[in-house]
DNA sequence: ATTAGTTCGTAAGGTTTACTAACAAACATG
DNA sequence: CATGTTTGTTAGTAAACCTTACGAACTAAT
């Protein structure tokens, strides 16, 4: 008998697979060559993804008929043989909504174009609103981003803190008074639009993937008002038997005590990183603030040295106030994890602030749309 | 446009997808679950798969002719319609060998029929013998077992120490005197058949999975001369950017020093968790072995809740001697997970010892090949 | 007994998919 | 100006699954 699969690990198959997945997913194999490089023909695509290039022909008339794709004139080297077509994503097809819903007091969201950039801003303030209130206010910031967009949108997304499982339903969102809210399947009737919600920390690293290019492996800890994570492995976020993957924020830290947290626990992470904690400790001591960014980065790194240990991390990337995470914290989040873990024998870790700043999420948001709608990021 | 991924998330293509490959997949639903279920008629199949009963018996005829599978005869129910033809598993088609090199000073292996139950056994004491001589060693058990089987052999599984690549080439295992080994090219070459070499905790995990009804998101932790662990997440074997996932033995643990480990550091997992050190401190003091293993268990258990926590992981399986872990240390394991994660919010959390005592790691090696060659499991 | 209804497995034919082979168009080069 | 190269398309083929239809074999009601 034949080998049926090489040296490859097999995934045990759980649904079936008909001819039209395949064009699908060849279909999105084109698009993203095309998003991702630009400026190519059908040729270097076919080239690029090992189809003919009579099937990409053949897929990109179907992209160029939906107006995702269009030509953009011939390539003017000087070569032997037929000048070339070159192919571009149509940038003015569609524009994505981001919503992040991770700050407090204030729910922000943006106009998005197809390459993840910000065309237009917009927010409300949340005040003390939870439960229904939040999410009307939710809707009305949607309503205002739907009436900015200047083009046909392609989707909404949406970050959100607290556990949301894979239908976009947030299970639970304390902050936000939210116990198995379904955000996506109401913004989707209420918009009758394309709605992925996520946690917003997942969504975090998705835009960080995408846009700031990080590996494929990694975890992004995002620091507010609580502490949290997304985590990326082979490029796929995780999210946990209980839709729960990247709640760090109320694992206990250390074996010497530590502060009562509001989760009845002593010595959660939170109760050393979040940002009013930082905050409060340094006003009442101010020329102690390095020892008390240092102690918040060793903390750190020793909560997730097990973590990167076994995961067997490559990145690590912090995201949250600047002026707070990016010096000490992290010089001793960084060292600490080196001292705990094999990093220094496994290859090179690396621990660095993210480079989209507040709008990650956001940004995120549309990584998710774009990775549902067009199988694009 | 049409909504072309409707809900679910998409993963970025990366490779063609062809005609050829719907039908493996297709092909490996259909034998998945004559293999798990057994005893069902090809109309059953079609239900449960979603494919047509033309396509299924089009398949079914494939793999009966491929010697896979067998009628075994007519269904004996007293119903309306034409009486179904039952299809099993052919279970003397093949054989699986699977070996071990995760014992200490011995290398263990098997023939396993198709659903993974050990026919046969055979074992190489491994002395001091390291690098092309631990070699021979595998090669020497191999050659035994393969004499040994009675049936066509499907392919042969190897559960490694150390880190392995997704080649199977062992890139580093210092009890062996391995670096860089490519222990699968070399068995494949030698014996002309199907290898698949991969790390024992890994292998492991897969074994619980497939024999031990784990749930698809969880960590096996193996204790024994060193301490390592494996990671399912959503039934797939996690590697890690360096294929050196699961290397937890050399995490530091805790904030308060701890023994010097082989590594340099202090206070490493397996300076307290390794079995030569748990049973020379309790030789030491027999009449504190419950302290002991007591403490070890909570060295475990401060390791572990950031893990269990960041993965969300529901299930944690223990590997190792049973007379060691499955006691004191298990119970100090569990209950220090329980207070220091928010697993009691988020479902439960068990912890448990390994049903599969000390085959689990040939037995993975076996659902290994499984996977690999018929992308069964 | 006979009839009707059900279920199983197969046969025939259609649609979708990507492939190979061949070609015209358009260019560079010697 | 002939030759070779590259591009994109046309035409035809092979493989995959589908729908439709049918005979075989059974139960249950008349």
């Amino acid at each position: 008998m034949t080998t049926r699969f090489g040296t490859g690990r097999a995934l045990r198959p759980t649904t079936k697979l008909l001819p039209e997945h395949t064009r699908g997913h060849n279909r999105s194999l084109v698009l993203q060559t095309v998003y991702r490089v630009g400026q190519q023909s059908r040729a270097d695509i076919a080239r690029e993804t090992g189809l003919t290039r009579v099937t990409v022909s053949d897929l990109v008339a179907e992209l160029i008929a939906e107006g995702l794709v269009i030509e953009t004139g011939q390539r003017e080297d000087a070569r032997p043989g037929k000048p070339a077509t070159l192919l571009e994503l149509d940038r003015t097809a569609f524009q994505i909504i981001g919503i992040d819903l991770s700050e407090y007091a204030i729910f922000r969201g943006a106009v998005l174009d197809l390459d993840g950039h910000i065309v237009h801003r917009a927010e409300v303030p949340l005040g003390r609103a939870t439960g229904a209130d939040a999410t009307a206010l939710v809707i009305r910031l949607a309503e205002s981003l739907v009436a900015q967009a200047t083009l046909p949108i392609l989707g909404l997304g949406v970050g959100s803190p607290g556990v949301v499982d894979l239908a976009g339903v947030v299970l639970s969102a304390p902050n936000l008074g939210w116990l198995g809210e379904d955000l996506q399947g109401i913004l989707s009737t209420r918009f009758g639009l394309p709605v992925v919600v996520a946690n917003d920390a997942n969504a975090a690293a998705l835009a960080e993937h995408s846009f700031g290019d990080a590996d494929s492996d990694m975890m992004l800890v995002k620091v507010g008002h609580g502490v949290g994570a997304g985590l990326l492995l082979d490029g796929t976020p995780l999210f946990g038997s209980r839709f729960a993957a990247g709640e760090i924020g109320h694992v206990v830290v250390g074996t010497d005590g530590g502060l009562e947290c509001v989760c009845g626990k002593h010595g959660c992470l939170e109760t050393w990183l979040a940002t009013p904690r930082l905050e409060k400790a340094i006003a009442a001591t101010p020329e102690s603030r390095t020892e008390i960014l240092t102690e918040a980065g060793q903390r750190l790194g020793i909560a997730l040295a097990p973590v990167v240990g076994a995961l067997n991390l490559a990145e690590v990337v912090l995201s949250g106030p600047t002026e707070l995470l990016d010096g000490p914290l992290a010089l001793a989040t960084i060292e600490t994890l080196r001292s705990r873990t094999m990093a220094e024998f496994h290859g090179d870790l690396t621990l660095r602030m993210t480079t989209l700043g507040e709008d990650i999420v956001m940004r995120g948001a549309a990584v998710m749309v774009l990775s549902a709608q067009l199988g694009v990021s």
